[in-house]
DNA sequence: TATGAATGAGTATTCATTCAT
DNA sequence: GATGAATGAATACTCATTCAT
């Protein structure tokens, strides 16, 4: 790919990231490539449908988070990293994200289908930590890690409800993950 | 009203409500006519906007919770209406009403402004039921009927997201309102 | 015709009047309805079509103007009749009638095929007076009666133009009229 | 702009001159773009609403006028420049141009907030012609511009309403507007 | 390759007119 | 006869996607 190409299309990427942060799905494509600076053919060229664009974005957005998450698995104690990473992930992400909401939280967007590798990256991020923090006795045994989505998916419903109270509701429903 | 009247503004209200749930505020009014057999204009006669439309449904809707909601009160113990009527809430209404979440767990209309008696009416009901759980001891006594409602949005989330497991899930989550 | 229905008719036709009057044609006949009291069927009963309404509401007016007109030939003398009758219609009815200045002052309706008989009726009176003052001396002989008709519409639309100068203009116009 | 969108918005701009002026504003932006042989995405693309569509074909219009307005100054004495204007605009445009008729003359559409400028140019070179009349002893002194342009609204209703004899009555109405 | 112009199906809403009650 | 409910064609405007330049 030739540079500027590749230029373009992280361009697009980054505004688009924002843009579907911002206003979630409903952005034109034309303002995407207008705010990014290119005309609508080349976020075209780059992402032959809206769908790839959202695709591309929250497989970006996600594999960060996944990242994050495995940096995060070394410096906390194992079985604090599931919590950690959740309470995070809530608070940090969802609070500026309506699309990375979206993707994680529903609303008519199916992740599985739309990026299933990058799923299950984070499915198995996920899982490591649920088995860890299991194995440490913190988390409930009686979980899995599609209980621990879906989990997820409520806190940041819940993150939007009431951002206000976001830290201290994202807790309430935390500590139903703990072992009692 | 006539009989011939009151009996379109019905269908409408039901062919909209079935809509509305499964599709979401995204159905076009001239399908909503078309299910309901008359034409655009007599969807527009009884509702004037799309969102009166929606209003209409979503207030009878929420409407219909409450009066099952103070039903309840009577037949169950002080201490468990609270739970009793979360769970049935998210369970038999939840499962098939997508226009109903997006109006109690947000999705970007506010119901507040959108029917604010209704909604008032329905945070008095959840209110006292809090209020009676948490003198009963069932509850814990550091949330407000708001923390609740976002808690509830939550349980919606989750229930979208895992259907097949909402039942434990959402016992999980309704776990973390009782008390220690 | 039963009283019920004439008195129908007539509060129609009246509250139709004032609608055109203010609004012109644009004026829904479901609003004339409910401004009259009266459903849209029993509008229609009486004008089966808005055109029909809108000629009956303009043969009324102008049958006044012309019935007006013709005491003003008794009143006044020979010479002036016109002047004062154009001036009248100009500054009496054009002030406050945009249905009535619509219909002599073109604007896309025609009279002649709407109400031929009135037109009729009102040409003849203009070209009355406007005889009597050619024969009194006071109006050019070079103009028939239908100069007279179009330089009238000429002043309505100079009143609508500039109202507050409607009566000067309105002078400067009919002295063009005048024999030098 | 690249030459296909040029050609593209001219063809619009001369067929939507054409569709106003037959049919005034109550032409559908469809039907002029099916006229025009272009999509009606591409009608909105240069015109953004049928405002700035009707915004822009009067003001070509004018500013035409008022070129050709400018170009008389020179070759047509001092005192007669205003009435051979006037005259020229009322049976050269006026008889084909409904849309610059409702412009000029009223029909419920503000000129003056449409297209402030080039009404202000408009008005400058009416009350330039008007002064150098005025003072060539041509024109009455009792008239502003505003004046003027009221009558001309005249002008063009009696082109209307009586086409045929146009030419007459418009010089019954500007002798009005001469001394004596 | 990049551009941005063109496309055209889709959507909420209005209103003259018809027709069941 | 009266009512007002139902109809459905019409209309301005949007936006994902294609394609000429």
């Amino acid at each position: 790919m030739r540079a500027d190409a590749a230029r373009n299309r992280a361009r697009v990427l980054e505004v688009a990231y924002e843009a579907f942060a911002t206003d979630g799905l409903a952005v034109p494509i034309d303002e995407i490539a207008r705010r990014a600076g290119v005309g609508a053919g080349t976020v075209y060229r780059h992402f032959p449908t809206k769908t790839d664009l959202y695709r591309a974005v929250v497989e970006n957005r996600i594999q960060s988070l996944v990242a994050e998450g495995r940096a995060l698995t070394e410096g906390v104690p194992a079985g604090e990293a599931l919590f950690v990473f959740l309470r995070s992930l809530v608070l940090q992400w969802g609070a500026t994200d309506r699309g990375l909401k979206g993707a994680l939280g529903g609303e008519g967007v199916d992740v599985e289908s739309l990026i299933p590798e990058t799923e299950e990256a984070f499915l198995q991020l996920l899982g490591d930590m649920l088995k860890a923090a299991q194995k440490a006795g913190t988390a409930r045994r009686d979980l899995d890690v599609s209980d621990v989505k879906a989990i997820l998916a409520g806190c940041f419903a819940i993150q939007e409800a009431k951002p206000q109270d976001a830290e201290r509701l994202t807790e309430v429903v935390l500590d139903g993950l703990r072992t009692g």
